[in-house]
DNA sequence: ATAGACCCCGTACCATGGTACGGAATCAAG
DNA sequence: CTTGATTCCGTACCATGGTACGGGGTCTAT
């Protein structure tokens, strides 16, 4: 356990690209080992973990802004900070699912009118979801 | 109804700026009204259903290139072909939704550890996450 | 001890989704 | 019919999230 990756096996582990890592580092998300005199940085399994934690996060919708925040989570010193932190993005996220199960509705509901052949010359998709703002 | 609107006017109706609009039709996604030679076009009021239907897919982290497609659903000629692209994007935004229920059942149980004022150490989300891709 | 693979670091470039600018034409109100 | 606001159009610029490049140094296996 434990063992210490290089940069490359690093970016390996995690399915992202070497610059990836490094531009990671750079937007302080993944924190940059000492590098040992001239020779090359190892990097703990756990960064791999953190990087996949970003992609996921990524892909529900936040920015590497807000993954940094949620990261904090994972760092963080005070206890009562992450769990406002935890909270906002819990309200976030609930937003967001509600939103998109909305839509979900209304593609269901597009898909039964279509296989219907009972489709309307214009489908009310749009006006509905432009309303319910 | 239908009255027509000048571009400044339908840019206020839905809450954008001018040039998002202008940006959306260089996109593909509105379509520019014939300009009566050499005057100022002209837009329908559905147009700012459109675009509002834009910014809100977009907020569901759908990209431009995704709207657009969506969008042939209501301009749609064949049902067919609409059917499946609903199909295709409902498959995505359903997997999108089971994604959020999971990062926020893991904040849930985040939060009630912390409220306990047991949280360990290094809080388990991380790892939890990255786990289960 | 040497070839080939890998790492370091800075800098440049890319796509997406806009926003800003500026000069000329047009419109709308008084 | 003038004046101020809008529109038009092209082009430039911006932020985000990377990816590519290139000349070095280092590492590892034979």
């Amino acid at each position: 356990m434990d063992q210490k990756l290089s940069i490359g096996s690093l970016a390996k582990a995690a399915d992202v690209n070497v610059e990836t890592i490094r531009y990671y580092q750079r937007r302080g998300l993944v924190d940059e080992p000492s590098k040992p005199l001239g020779g090359h940085r190892r990097y703990a399994a756990a960064a791999a973990a953190r990087v996949r934690f970003i992609k996921r996060a990524q892909q529900l919708g936040f920015t590497l802004e807000e993954i940094k925040e949620l990261l904090l989570l994972e760092d963080g010193q005070s206890c009562r900070e992450a769990r406002m932190l935890a909270e906002r993005k819990l309200g976030l996220i609930e937003k967001r699912v509600a939103d998109l199960n909305r839509m979900r509705r209304l593609l269901k509901g597009l898909i039964a009118e279509c296989g219907e052949g009972k489709r309307p010359r214009s489908c009310p998709i749009i006006a509905t979801l432009s309303a319910e703002v």
